[in-house]
DNA sequence: CATCAATGTTAGTGCTTACTTACTGTATCA
DNA sequence: TGATACAGTAAGTAAGCACTAACATTGATG
């Protein structure tokens, strides 16, 4: 077995690395092989040595970076949380998720029309994933009085879509950057008082239902 | 003065109109002059002549698209209305423009970056103005003491961000799409309750909740 | 040392692109 | 009628693109 397995890996890494970064920055037309592989450090040629078509190289970086690990590993965490802070650990889970994949977001907003059917299936089912956990989360709440009767399906597009929507200003609108932390006080704070039962009384009850929270788990 | 002019103004208008369409679709790299002129009609020359180079006509197709005339026109309107009236046909008035625009939204999203200073300043007024605009309103309403204490420009972007975040899954994530009205209602009560002052007894306690709330954070 | 896989170099193919040149056709209007 | 303003046709340029062919170089492996 040639170690020389390692290197060629290493240069597939790169092309792959080099890919991402010029295809977020040009597009996929934008983007010439030539550059690519002068970016990965290597020839034009070898370029085509691991990826026969642009497309290959293409589909590669797509299923290298698609995978969004959602905020399922967060769950057990937060379940201990009071709701309160639960929120703003999520947003800012997420909102680290989607800098983290930016350049493959980016490439996902302009082109996704052009994908093949199986690219977008793979992207869907990422989104859908992170919309159902957190659905599941505002479930389990509502369940045990803490948050009121509401859809959480739609509640929970509607939380992510809030920060998204910062995201998506701030990283490719280029707005002049609001303040993370401030963004997420104030948007958690609205969804807060949107969701959270108001069992008549006031803060008595709430603060019942909270240390109830607490202990249940 | 000829009326020839009224000819001419008709391919101007077309060739813009076939940019629009094709720049949308394809991207500026992927939409060549000659689709573009083949798509308004006329020769490919032709549309060098208006527009001596592709630059120039993918400014006009920005120029001329770009105004979103914003919810201006929506304000004293719903100043008559409750508040929980107020919201949906906020909504649905800000999703219908950008559906109207869902073409050059698509330009701006996906090549914003390729853009010169000036076309992007023309589009960061147009947004400031839609949320100042929504904010302004929100900041009367406080004073009325309709609304509890928030900030107003923060509470515009979150309010208008879950629904841009709606129509960009719709349009450009392409996920199975969600029915409007139901989008309308679920994120609009979400809102309405977030940002309502409570009535009555539970103010006080209210208040209590959200000072304690932000030293939290 | 000989092998062999991985990469480099150089030159080139054929295609498409934005953009040009030169000339023709036609309706309008003074 | 003749000048003007616009559009069309046809042919072409120079550059860039994805992609290829032929051959040399390297370096680890056996």
């Amino acid at each position: 077995m040639k170690m020389a397995a390692g290197k060629s890996k290493g240069t597939k890494e790169k092309l792959i690395e080099a890919g991402l970064k010029l295809f977020s920055e040009k597009g996929y037309l934008g983007a010439s092989t030539k550059d690519i592989a002068a970016r990965a450090g290597v020839a034009e040629l070898t370029l085509f040595r691991h990826f026969p078509k642009k497309e290959d190289l293409f589909e590669e970086v797509v299923n290298t970076y698609t995978f969004l690990p959602a905020l399922k590993g967060l769950l057990p965490e937060i379940k201990e949380m009071d709701y309160r802070e639960a929120l703003p650990v999520i947003a800012r889970r997420f909102l680290r998720q989607l800098s983290d994949r930016r350049d493959l977001i980016r490439i996902m907003q302009s082109e996704f029309r052009l994908y093949p059917e199986q690219v977008r299936e793979i992207y869907h089912n990422c989104i859908g994933e992170v919309f159902s956990t957190l659905a599941s989360y505002f479930k389990g709440l509502q369940e045990k009085g803490v948050l009121r009767r509401f859809n959480a399906e739609y509640a929970a597009r509607a939380f992510l879509g809030m920060f998204f929507s910062y995201f998506n200003s701030r990283e490719f609108i280029l707005l002049e950057p609001l303040d993370e932390e401030t963004v997420i006080c104030e948007y958690t704070s609205l969804f807060v008082n949107g969701t959270l039962a108001a069992k008549g009384l006031a803060t008595g009850a709430r603060a019942q239902i909270n240390s109830r929270q607490k202990k249940a788990f």
